[in-house]
RNA sequence: GGGCACGUAGCUCAGUGGUAGAGCAUCACGUUGACAUCGUGGGGGUUGUUGGUUCGAUCCCAACCGUGCCCA
């Protein structure tokens, strides 16, 4: 017998537990039909948050529905390094125990990220494992296991052979806080209120100044030209002059350049090629000086004025503005709105900072993944996201993939005493390769920086099958089928692995991509910390169970919208659980199973409707599923659950339990039992707990071929006649109207009323005849009888077109009120009535609107002509 | 500035070239042997605005207004 209620936290570990224990997640590869997923690597520092339960509960509801299709599934499962967040995460634990990096040699720090790894890291997957994910446990990858770091130096040596991987003097984002450059994706643009500062430069041997404006007046140290629009005539005849930099007095030219806007600011820019970007692109095309003004600290350098040197980039920005004012520099300051950039990670502002790295040319690869895209081998879904990754696959730029960090694959390069770079893929072969350069052996040392994570991540749908050694996984699993992502790393990581994939596999890492929403809170904001909405995915699970919250998730997983998620929803679906829980234990009280019964023998009108229903439902999830419809997937189940098998269904059987028709109660009893477990097995996928207990609990009332649901098959299509079935519409209807009607007129529920019908046609009259006790037991009545309409018997009419029913409700109805009610509904009629007539009578209608659509139209106007005809009648004879 | 979404019931969202749906909320009635984490029934909509295509537009197209996101 089951309990009172379902309770997810006593059952959900133990669950967990035994799926992992008989292996019931481990890949197979007995069929030839293969499904195969790498999990997004969430970060080893992460712990899980809303975004992690949507996209993981979204794979784990594919993996589980082709698993039971009998597919070949393999769930790659694993976390990154997360260099930068976890090299942060440790430097604060460190610091607890008075620990500074700096006096850390290499290998101890890394040794104490090992340590801090091997005790908290497993975090994020112990909580995917309590969401109910079925990855392969046994396969699990993390970015720096051995083989995938194999993988990595392979990679970085083919590409610098091919010259796609270089090392350049270039600007790059340098976070002074971190000590080390990131990637343009890493640098986000805020915008902030600042100042626009005029400073007057004088121009040489004239008594004129040209003014410009600035944002930064602290770079105007490492000035090295004043770029003006070639068009505007203010400045036409200063171009090619000079102009003399306020307090240090060094002479810079005026070049004329259209990246100078002429109606912003005054028109004239300062340009310091080592620290903007564009005023660097600018400095190349006009072979200007590159002067770097700062330390790795962001503080100026032995370059500027011995005043400023080692003084913070903020400061100096004072220093210089009161310097300017003093001697009369300073034209003007104005208000301004400019966006400023900031590390992803450590919210300091990032300055583009002249530096040796290595990058990779992400221009030559990104050819073919765009190309694959193109031609649709590898698809999104929706496919409206193709656009975001052509924009930038098409605008791509140098990838900056070296880090001034210690956790990380360090660059397999090495030095020479004359700098000479010997990359390799270890120690070893970089002596050779320095051997044969140098006629000798020569000191080598490591190149200190580490990879971008990505670059590692880039590689993970072939590096965890074991690549580059041909491994019968990647054989099998790879191309992988589908990635399941959110569009926020699309750059990232979609277009990486493409990149990577298809210039290593030969292949595309995967046949589909499906991108789905990002979860917001009920208002629709992103959630984050620092705003404080932040929902906690374990807070819900141990609320509801995850159960509830992957089925929310799920049904709220509309393509190309994002999710707002509130705490009641969840409820509703953990209230949807419980309401499974006691159909199935109805189904135990009047002894539901399923043993050697042959289902085209089936006779009953509301067994075969049943069934007919299960199909729909059936064929209506599967195509949803497939097709990533994850939100109709749901409510095609909650729906048929709920109000067709609940609401509907086992009401009926009831009255076929109380009658004395052993041969219908005994079938009923089958089919009621086929039915609740095909619709287990069809959750299961989303409910994967839930099913799996009641799967076990239940066992008596199912019609169980496997030990455990997680290992069962998705229902087949079920052979039956279901003619006789259709039937059961009419009675829906029937019982319906009649509740509707009882309602609106507020007879009590306790008081049973004789419902009549005459005229009915001669199917309806048989079908109430062979059914009245379910009738008059789903209406509440006391009988149902043919008799002709009464006046004094106080009778109602129930609004319904076949035929005439009543209600006997002498003593019970007003009937000033009943006639009110019945204009009321003819009211309504008259309406729709005329709006079909004008169509009808529209010449255009006639002439192009395809037959049925008119035949149609037709049908409806009749019928509702014949419930007027019936209505007005009964209105007469009330007056 | 460029681009992409979105605007449907009080709220959150589905949906379709021909009758607009769900959940929650709300209102009325109800504890009848699965279920009050519930049941039955009701109310609630000029589908953002304005044009266009069409016999017919909530759906397709254009513009506008509003909201959000991405890129510069």
């Amino acid at each position: 017998m089951l309990e009172k209620y379902y309770q997810p936290s006593l059952v959900e570990g133990e669950i967990y537990e035994k799926w992992e224990k008989e292996g019931d997640f481990l890949a197979s590869t007995s069929s030839d039909e293969v499904f195969s997923i790498v999990i997004p690597p969430p970060n080893v520092t992460g712990t899980l948050h809303m975004g992690h339960a949507l996209n993981n509960s979204l794979q784990d509801i594919l993996v589980r529905f082709y698993r039971m299709n009998g597919k070949s599934v393999l769930w790659q499962p694993g976390t990154d390094h997360a260099g930068i967040a976890t090299e942060m995460v440790v430097e604060r634990e460190l610091k607890k125990k008075n620990i500074s990096k700096k006096n850390l040699s290499r290998d101890e720090f890394i040794g104490h990220v090992w340590e801090w790894k091997d005790q908290s890291g497993n975090q994020i997957i112990n909580q995917l494992k309590r969401l109910g994910c079925s990855c392969d446990w046994s396969r699990e990858r993390f970015t720096l296991d051995e083989g995938l770091s194999r993988a990595v130096r392979y990679v970085f040596v083919k590409l610098f052979n091919d010259n796609l991987i270089y090392k350049d003097k270039r600007l790059s984002n340098w976070d002074p806080k971190l000590k080390t450059t990131i990637s343009d994706l890493e640098v986000i643009q805020k915008e902030v209120k600042g100042s626009l500062w005029y400073i007057d430069y004088k121009i040489e041997n004239e008594n004129k100044v040209i003014t410009i404006a600035t944002t930064r007046p602290e770079t105007m140290l490492g000035d090295t030209a004043i770029a003006v629009h070639p068009d505007d005539f203010r400045y036409k005849d200063l171009i090619g002059k000079y102009a003399i930099l306020p307090i240090i007095n060094r002479k810079i030219i005026i070049i004329a350049d259209d990246y100078a806007k002429m109606d912003q600011g005054s028109g004239a820019v300062k340009i310091t090629p080592a620290h903007d970007f564009n005023d660097y692109e600018i400095g190349i095309r006009h072979g200007l000086d590159v002067i770097n003004i700062f330390n790795e600290h962001a503080q100026l350098n032995e370059n500027c004025p011995k005043e400023y040197q080692s003084l913070d980039r903020f400061k100096a920005r004072e220093k210089i503005v009161s310097e300017l004012e003093d001697i009369g520099a300073l034209n003007k300051v104005e208000e301004n709105i400019h966006t400023v950039p900031y590390g992803d990670r450590s919210g300091e502002i990032i300055e583009p900072w002249l530096t040796d790295q290595w990058f990779v040319n992400a221009k030559e690869l990104s050819k073919s993944a765009i190309e694959k895209v193109k031609t649709k081998e590898t698809k999104f879904i929706p496919q409206s996201w193709e656009k975001t990754y052509f924009e930038w696959m098409e605008n791509i730029q140098p990838w900056c993939i070296s880090r001034q960090l210690m956790w990380g694959h360090q660059i397999p390069a090495w030095y020479g005493p004359d700098n000479k770079i010997f990359v390799a893929e270890n120690f070893e072969e970089a002596k050779i390769k320095a051997r044969e350069y140098y006629k000798k052996d020569e000191i080598l040392v490591q190149d200190e920086d580490v990879l971008d994570t990505w670059f590692s991540s880039a590689l993970w749908p072939f590096s965890t099958l074991g690549w580059p050694d041909k491994t019968p996984e990647l054989e099998k699993f790879y191309p992988t089928s589908t990635l399941v992502t959110g569009f926020d790393i699309i750059f990232f990581w979609v277009a990486r692995m493409m990149m990577m994939g298809l210039y290593f596999t030969k292949e595309i890492p995967f046949n589909e991509v499906y991108v789905h929403a990002l979860v917001r809170d009920e208002k629709g904001q992103k959630m984050s910390k620092s705003k404080g909405n932040v929902i906690d995915p374990l807070v819900l699970m141990d609320e509801f169970g995850a159960d509830a919250l992957r089925m929310t998730l799920c049904s709220m997983a509309a393509q190309g919208r994002d999710i707002k998620l509130s705490k009641q929803r969840v409820e509703g679906y953990r209230n949807y659980i419980t309401k499974i829980w006691n159909a199935v234990k109805l189904c135990e009280m009047y002894n539901c199973s399923y043993q050697d019964f042959n289902i085209k023998s089936t006779v009953n009108i509301f067994n075969l409707w049943i069934l007919n229903e299960l199909e729909i439902c059936r064929e209506k999830t599967e195509k949803a599923i497939k097709n990533y419809r994850f939100n109709e997937a749901a409510n095609e189940l909650y729906k048929f659950t709920w109000s067709v098998f609940c609401d509907w269904y086992l009401e009926f059987t009831k009255v076929i339990y109380m009658s004395n028709k052993e041969i219908e109660v005994k079938e009923t009893r089958h089919i009621t039992s086929l039915v609740i477990t095909n619709i287990l097995i069809m959750l299961h996928p989303i409910m994967p707990f839930f099913t799996e207990h009641v799967w076990d609990k239940g066992s008596k009332v199912l019609n169980k071929q496997t030990e455990r649901i997680s290992q069962s098959t998705w229902p087949k299509k079920i052979d039956f006649n279901m003619l006789e079935g259709t039937k059961v519409n009419s009675l829906i209807n029937l019982i319906s109207s009649i509740r509707s009607t009882r309602s609106e007129l507020n007879v009590p529920l306790k008081s049973k009323v004789k419902i009549n019908y005459w005229n009915v046609s001669a199917g309806l009259e048989k079908l109430i005849e062979n059914n009245k006790d379910i009738l008059i037991f789903l209406t509440r009545s006391e009988s149902f009888e043919k008799r002709e309409f009464s006046k004094d018997e106080g009778m109602v009419q129930v609004i319904f077109n076949d035929g005439l029913i009543y209600l006997s409700l002498k003593d019970i109805i007003d009937l000033k009120q009943e006639k009110e009610r019945l204009e009321k509904t003819l009211k309504k009629i008259d309406f729709e009535i005329s709006k079909i007539q004008n169509k009808l009578n529209n010449e255009n209608f006639i002439n192009n609107a395809p037959e049925e659509i008119i035949l149609e139209q037709k049908e409806r106007k009749e019928e509702y002509q014949l419930s007027k005809e019936k209505i007005s009648k009964t209105i007469e004879s009330l007056k």
